[in-house]
DNA sequence: AAGCGCATGTAAAGGGTTACATGATTGC
DNA sequence: GCAATCATGTAACCCTTTACATGCGCTT
């Protein structure tokens, strides 16, 4: 139910296309909110019809740009004051984190390198980003200054990602038994 | 296609049976990894249907509690060394926060310091939590030592966001103008 | 004219939530 | 006997992804 306002938010920019939509998802919120263009498709047909965005222009190969309307306006901002908060978090990492006493620990060691490295990563592509912001690369709308509010969202959360695999990769014998380092591949279970 | 791991996962421990599973999602995962019972019950069967799993025993009300199989924990360990991580983040507040400069200077201010708040609480629930687990309240077992690791993040990461909110309300004038604090509810769109 | 990137779409399947429904047991 | 809780399920729907398909315009 969000990417209806995530497309809706986007169009309060300036007008675009499906296919302009599909490309800022994909560079702005790859991470944090994917969409691919099927479900934009339909999406932007669906808001059509509801009469919150309207056909803007109609350009070369079967382009369609989509302007949004006063009620399309009206519709996002209602959602983002009287709209749920939706608060979970759904982080596919945490779930596995819970099973590691299942791993062996050679296996688990390299796995949570690997996932440090890739949310330092993102740490620092979101850094550069903000960093690009905060000198003035994209001007200073308020647009651009709400995407740093994000863009500084991303970093503290990948920051966190990434420090708390590299502290879960310290911590004690994370992986199978207790005091002797026990790297049996198939404990006690049943 | 992870709750069928989650569910897997905390087979692993024990037996359960879907009610058993259902609370669990619940009290641990609630904001991580939520679950509503139909799909657990439908991934159930088809966990059954598979051989990952059968049944342990017929209780009292229906009850019927299921037992991890051999080949459900190769299944459950292979998805940990080998399974793709799915490493998309889709944190709703990230998405809502692109699209602050919609929002007036005081609705913005009210939100950021209900998240603040809420995250600030979700920390201290996952840190009490933590505490409990230090003190050894319930025990020290691999299990136990893995949940204590996911624990962990979920504290940072509350931390972080709650930190982020704070952050965001004391961030320039975030909501609409620039320099004249402009507090137009219908700046220039369209 | 060939190939690439723009641009849109359909169909099918997967994954998850909500609403509705029901039966069994325990505690009062 | 009644209410609460345990315990499981079905049906409908919504959201999202994947695979497949196609047509247009630009560049070489």
């Amino acid at each position: 139910m969000s990417l209806r306002y995530g497309l809706l938010g986007l169009l309060a920019e300036g007008p675009a296309s499906g296919y302009d939509l599909a490309r800022r998802f994909e560079e702005v919120l790859g991470q944090i909110w994917p969409a691919q263009h099927p479900k934009i498709y339909a999406e932007l047909r669906r808001l059509a019809d509801e009469g919150l965005i309207e056909v803007d222009a109609e350009g070369p190969r079967r382009r369609r740009a989509y302007r949004i309307t006063d009620a399309g306006v009206a519709e996002i901002r209602h959602w983002l004051t009287a709209g749920d908060v939706d608060h979970t978090i759904r982080v596919q990492p945490l779930l596995r984190s819970l099973f590691f006493w299942l791993m062996q620990p050679d296996d688990l060691r390299r796995h949570l390198d690997e996932e440090a490295r890739f949310y330092a990563e993102s740490a620092a592509r979101y850094r550069a980003f903000a960093a690009a912001k905060d000198r003035g690369d994209y001007g200073d709308s308020p647009q651009v200054r709400s995407m740093r509010v994000t863009v500084e969202a991303g970093i503290r959360l990948y920051e966190a990602l990434a420090d708390w695999a590299t502290w879960a990769g310290t911590v004690p014998p994370t992986g199978a038994g207790g005091p002797p380092a026990d790297a049996d591949p198939d404990p006690e279970l049943t």
